[in-house]
DNA sequence: CGGTATCCGTATGGATACTG
DNA sequence: CAGTATCCATACGGATACCG
């Protein structure tokens, strides 16, 4: 996939959405959101985000297309800001916007809910499955 | 695929990754969204609540199956209430928990935000997708 | 270092047909 | 009506290789 082509499958797949349902999949996509929230503590080069995204997703870290992917269609929206110097080695820094830090605020406002009721929905999970298999047995 | 398998997929594919960013995705799911948003104003019959989803989610309303499977989770997590009345023909309410109340006024809210901001997210691609033209040109 | 291009397995999710 | 089972296209996303 080219990057002119980048969000041409976002597009043709779901061009039909309404406008509004597709930026809040991508602030809420896999790596949308562990990439807002690290970004809402401090600014970061691509392979220390990258990094720094592995360690809290459990066992892999991402690929780099999707990396990529991810932060180019979150900087076309307008909630990262894209800082290219021109040096050698290629240094890159990547930060939130006012509107990203928005946007970010959210998820993690929203990620911290489920942290806080998780133990509710283990509950819940554990009642729904032992009812599924009385019903079974 | 089978209703004791459902959770399956998953669970295999994500039982890696930390269990609160499982729920998030369930809510913040293609269609979680809409089921959440829907209910978070009166309790749906199934056919009922595909219908009212179709009219918010443009053209293409969702199958049968993604809207069972959506409500299955949700329901798991505790967040969404089945109540199936033994009747003929068959009649099975749904609605919110407390839980899935919680949960759904947080996605409402960041739906909220989404919506109000877009004008901004246009002009910010408008304006990345013009750079772009530049460069390439 | 910071990407892009390509290949490719596989989960996702739609359409359809069927059941209780 | 309220689902379930099956089939199937495809788009998602990882691995790899390469470039500036």
């Amino acid at each position: 996939m080219t990057v002119s082509e980048r969000s041409g499958d976002d597009r043709s797949r779901r061009e039909s959405m309404c406008p509004h349902r597709l930026v809040l999949e991508h602030v809420t996509s896999r790596w949308g959101v562990l990439v807002l929230d690290a970004l809402l503590d401090r600014s970061y080069r691509f392979s220390e985000l990258r990094r720094e995204i592995g360690k809290v997703s459990a066992p892999g870290k991402v690929s780099e297309k999707m990396l990529a992917q991810t932060l180019q269609t979150l900087e076309r929206d307008g909630f990262v800001h894209r800082d290219a110097k021109p040096v050698i080695p290629p240094r890159v820094d990547y930060s939130l916007t006012p509107l990203g830090r928005e946007a970010a605020e959210q998820v993690r406002a929203l990620a911290r809910w489920t942290g806080v009721r998780m133990d509710d929905v283990q509950r819940a999970r554990a009642a729904y499955d032992a009812a599924r298999e009385r019903a079974s047995a």
